[in-house]
DNA sequence: GCTGAGGATATGTATGTACAAGTTTGATGT
DNA sequence: ACATCAAACTTGTACATACATATCCTCAGC
């Protein structure tokens, strides 16, 4: 008997959460308007008031709407977000906001490293590595370009993957290499030439620039990274408590 | 009407987890250690099931325990970077970047909440909000648009404050206004005809833009705001490990 | 037309019960 | 000594119920 099949049946309250993220994705609920309330969604889903609100707990924790005592559960303004403890994967966030990811690729070398990449991976300047350029799909909208830059020892794994097929992610987990810590930088820069082209927008479009630098165990640098989101594609959101300090922090530029 | 004293008993789940909060803090509960069951937790605290789910929904929220069908609840080896203080607060993080802070405030208001607006502080429509609207510098340079607003419960605060002077946020403190959490969404947009004036910038140059909401204890929205930062003076970083979970949040079903 | 009281309705909290689905433990048989 | 299996945990999910507490709406009274 192996792992089996990954069939698992869906959880009530996973059911009821996906719809509602759906229906607000989908416009069926505007900002500002009132959710179904606890009593209809549990008709609705035959279900009973717990399952129901985990899925109301889920969407809260992820900023989607506000509820309180007495009051209508509303929808807030947003777009999708990641949240931050779990952004891996471009692939993964999708599926797990019941998306479809997509990617075009653009562009994948073995080419030397120029001196500031090369700083970056922790390699000698003009060492090989392996880079890739995608455009990056939700639901075969343009989301996201995506450069990635990989040392030759964890590239080599990506030339003998087929970038358009999916998550390079998992293809590196299932090659074996370990990706243990990533520190990731957002910012804001302007659309470039090839990022207007692919993302269709104008040149000078704000994107959301996430750059990333996963680590193994021991240190080395597997991968450096430079991911432009369309802002109303995706933003992030991060939740802090006083006394139990984020991990993130904010770095002064020069 | 009597607001009546801000008393409210302590819930039950508010207990538990303000319990566990400070004994993993204090190291009665190391990294790796085991947290006690559910059912010992019920029996300690005289609870049922669903306040003890609660209060671990908490804590696997805020990325400082990991539990699973079958294992014992675990406490996490918690990275400690910034502090929350620090980073919700301007002038707190340029002390300690030993940058000097500055701000020249643009406008302060007594007005109306906006629909949205007043979704997001979970007040009426309508209803009175206090809006502060300051340039920031760092080092005498422009650096960041702040957009702040409070409802009126604690924007009085804010009225009778001079906005030019320094932190309102340290203020809010001294005043006696319980801070515990914020959300941030981090994303980009383009510089409106304010920004740009303000920032000594052209129209649509990309800004990094974070969206904040702080809330006290009981769930009260203090504050939701917009901080739009140039690109090259300040940007976010975060740092993730590989058995760190997500934080999102789940509530018992009970 | 406006105000205020009160009921209807909403979400938040708490308890009890039952079962599902993993993990650990220990007894048993070889 | 070792592998195997079953019992005894653990946490996850679900349902029924009750009450607390805040908001909204209706309607009587002025």
């Amino acid at each position: 008997m192996t792992t089996g099949p990954r069939q698992r049946t869906r959880q009530q309250h996973d059911e009821i959460a996906r719809y509602l993220r759906t229906a607000i994705r989908e416009g069926s609920f505007q900002p500002g308007d009132e959710l179904p309330s606890e009593a209809e969604l549990t008709r609705k889903f035959s279900s009973s008031r717990g399952p129901v609100r985990q899925a109301m707990s889920a969407l809260r924790g992820e900023g989607l709407i506000s509820s309180g005592r007495g009051r209508r559960t509303v929808v807030l303004d947003n777009v999708l977000t990641q949240s931050f403890d779990d952004v891996i994967s471009f692939s993964q966030w999708c599926h797990a906001s019941d998306i479809v990811p997509g990617q075009i690729t653009q562009r994948v070398a073995r080419e030397p490293a120029e001196k500031s990449l090369a700083a970056s991976l922790r390699i000698s300047d003009g060492d090989p590595i392996v880079s890739v350029f995608r455009l990056r799909l939700m639901d075969d909208v343009p989301a996201m370009v995506e450069r990635l830059n990989y040392p030759l020892e964890f590239g080599r794994h990506v030339l003998a993957f087929d970038t358009d097929s999916g998550s390079i992610y998992q293809e590196l987990i299932e090659q074996g290499v370990d990706i243990n810590r990533a520190s990731r930088t957002i910012d804001a820069v302007g659309a470039n030439d090839d990022d207007a082209r692919l993302l269709e927008v104008p040149v000078g479009t704000p994107l959301l620039r996430v750059r990333r630098r996963a680590f193994t165990t021991t240190g080395d640098v597997i991968e450096s990274s430079d991911d432009r989101y369309l802002p109303w594609k995706a933003s992030f959101t991060m939740n802090s408590t006083r006394g139990n300090p984020s991990s993130m922090s904010l770095i002064s530029g020069t």
